[in-house]
RNA sequence: GCGCCAAUAGCUCAGCUGGAUAGAGCAACUGCCUUCUAAGCAGUAGGCCAGGGGUUCGAGUCCCUUUUGGCGCGCCA
């Protein structure tokens, strides 16, 4: 909610703990301890602003029915100092209660003044927050999953970052390792099979089969011919991988951007392995005692730390994965001293996430500055079935081949609509659709709305202009009342989304918000009404304009001013 | 076998730390355009919140259990 929301609740909150001192200093109830209540909007409008249930929890500690200890509060409490004006006892015995009547003009007047900073608030204090997501391999194309983990994580930064969080987005390059390893062998045969014919060089069992491997070998042989035919594989494999693993990279990089996916830092592993970062994690952990030789390999005691044991260099004196991944988030938090990582996780990796936990405790950090959200898997479905391979090409379903069918608009949306922690089918039929089916429309229609109703009271002469609060209470209407309600709760939505790591939020506060304006607009008009009233609506409109601009800026979905 | 996640309207999903009569969009049906964009609005219909126990003033929400589904359990990453 908007800064003058929370001081209300705050105000509300402490005149409510006065009220129940009192009560208990006149005899009017027991004594015991306040009790743990909250404060929230009741989901039925005629229950009031906010509704309390201090009453109902209190009692049990004041052994009296909670209809009366609400009377009790009731008849002691002192609204003048706060943003309401009536206290109503209903049902089981929660407190109602109502703003008084300029509290929602305010609230307009806020957002008139904050205009594109309406929204923002302190609730992160500053601190310093990583959030690393897709950080796909660079060995290929990104698939689909990364398309959700794309969105989630450039829209939870964007929260995070307005609710007050000082963000940075990092996309990690595993372009070390096995992978690559194979990844070169891979490039290897498609590279010499060009000049000695499929059987003339096999292709390995475990490579990777996709047909960029192919494009990335014609494309260095068009660069260097055949000089690496004859050449020492070694010497051939590394020419290939620095050929075509920068391409790949670009190539990462330009697919996210087309799909308005943007980094502060891509952070490259391989770094990690020439600085020596990952061979001094082999001997920090080593000397922190939590360490033992097994088989040959170097193994982690997790038992202490909470994870089962693993291998952390195997028998042929390589680490596993895990190392650079351990030293990579000492760096993260430790070097760089971030005060909080955030990774987003496709699902399949949630076994993974204890042992690199246990790995940061052995290290005596504390493992809650790192926080992994876990997204469940995507699949496609198209006619009610589910989609493996794209129908024109028949190759795995892409980022880019869902962008083909897929406006960015609509794939950012969807993706983004869904609770990180559900499994989503995505609905290729639906996302194309360019109509009423389709939320993302609802959205922007409400946005171009807004703007047609500027432009027709422009091309008539009337400007928006600045309200007094005497004018805005001709606001009067419940549709009026209720957009401006929802409005006023929008920097607290951003705080909830922000707690709850789920950005999804903003995308139903957004289908919400578009759906009260347009009920709004159907029932009251602006154009033609008599000046205060026609000034009082454009400037809630002005307010929803700016709100909806605001939310979807955080989605990077565009908000047309004509549809 | 063990672990993690889920199950809410015909479909896709909300339901924020337990709160008042379980919501929205789509699909279905009925209305609303000589007035700011009908890509909209109003209304009707649709539910044993997977099943069963428990916890309490009160459970879709918390605990246990069963069922069903997804994902993990490598000296792969």
């Amino acid at each position: 909610m908007s800064i003058l929301v929370s001081q209300a609740t705050d105000g509300l909150r402490s005149a409510i703990i006065r009220a129940l001192e009192l009560a208990m200093e006149k005899g009017a109830l027991p004594q015991a301890q306040i009790p743990a209540f909250t404060l929230e909007i009741p989901a039925d409008r005629a229950h009031g602003d906010w509704a309390c249930n201090a009453a109902m929890v209190g009692a049990r500690a004041f052994h009296t029915a909670p209809r009366a200890i609400a009377q009790a509060i009731s008849d002691h409490l002192d609204l003048s100092a706060t943003a309401f004006s009536r206290c109503e006892i209903a049902g089981p015995g929660f407190l109602n209660f109502t703003y008084e009547d300029t509290f929602y003009g305010n609230v307009l007047r806020d957002i008139w003044e904050k205009g594109s900073h309406y929204g923002e608030s302190d609730f992160g204090g500053g601190k310093r927050v990583l959030v690393e997501y897709v950080s796909a391999n660079p060995t290929g194309p990104m698939h689909i999953g990364n398309a959700r983990g794309g969105v989630l994580g450039d829209t939870l930064s964007a929260v995070l970052e307005t609710v007050g969080y000082r963000v940075e987005r990092e996309f990690y390059v595993n372009d070390a390792g096995n992978q690559v390893n194979k990844y070169a062998a891979s490039l290897e045969a498609r590279y010499m099979q060009l000049y000695k014919g499929e059987e003339g060089f096999p292709f390995p069992e475990d490579g990777y089969q996709g047909p960029d491997v192919t494009e990335n070998a014609k494309a260095f042989a068009q660069q260097y011919g055949d000089r690496f035919v004859d050449a020492d594989p070694e010497e051939r494999r590394a020419a290939l991988i620095d050929f075509g693993l920068p391409r790949n990279i670009q190539g990462l990089h330009d697919d996210l951007q087309r799909y308005r996916v943007e980094y502060d830092n891509w952070f490259h592993e391989s770094t990690l392995h020439q600085s020596g970062a990952v061979q001094e994690m082999v001997e920090k952990l080593r000397e922190k005692g939590v360490t033992y030789e097994k088989d040959g390999a170097l193994w982690f005691r997790g038992g202490d730390f909470g994870s089962e044991d693993f291998v952390l260099v195997r028998s042929n004196g390589v680490p596993t994965y895990v190392v650079p991944d351990i030293a990579y988030h000492y760096d993260k938090l430790v070097t760089r001293n971030f005060d909080w990582a955030i990774n987003v996780l496709g699902a399949d990796h949630h076994g993974y996430v204890p042992r690199l936990k246990a790995a940061l405790r052995a290290l005596g950090i504390d493992a809650d500055r790192l926080t992994v959200v876990l997204m469940q898997m995507v699949s496609l479905v198209r006619d009610g079935e589910v989609v493996k391979a794209s129908k024109r090409s028949g190759k795995a379903i892409t980022l880019v081949t869902l962008l083909e069918e897929v406006p960015v608009d609509a794939a950012r949306f969807l993706f983004n609509s869904y609770e990180p922690n559900t499994r989503i089918d995505f609905d290729l039929d639906l996302a194309v659709q360019q109509d009423s089916q389709n939320p993302v429309y609802c959205a922007q229609y409400a946005h171009a709305r807004i703007c047609s109703i500027l432009r027709n009271l422009k091309a008539d002469g009337v400007e928006p202009r600045a309200c007094t609060p005497e004018e805005l209470l001709l606001l009067s209407t419940p549709e009026e009342r209720e957009l401006m309600s929802f409005l006023a709760g929008y920097t607290d939505e951003l705080k909830g989304a922000a707690r709850g790591l789920d950005p999804a939020r903003v995308t139903r506060y957004i289908t919400n918000l578009s759906t009260l304006f347009h009920k709004f607009y159907n029932t009251c008009r602006v154009r033609g009404e008599a000046e205060p009233l026609a000034a009082a609506r454009l400037y809630l409109c002005c307010a929803a304009r700016t709100v909806l601009e605001n939310a979807m800026a955080l989605l990077k979905v565009d908000a047309p001013e004509s549809m």
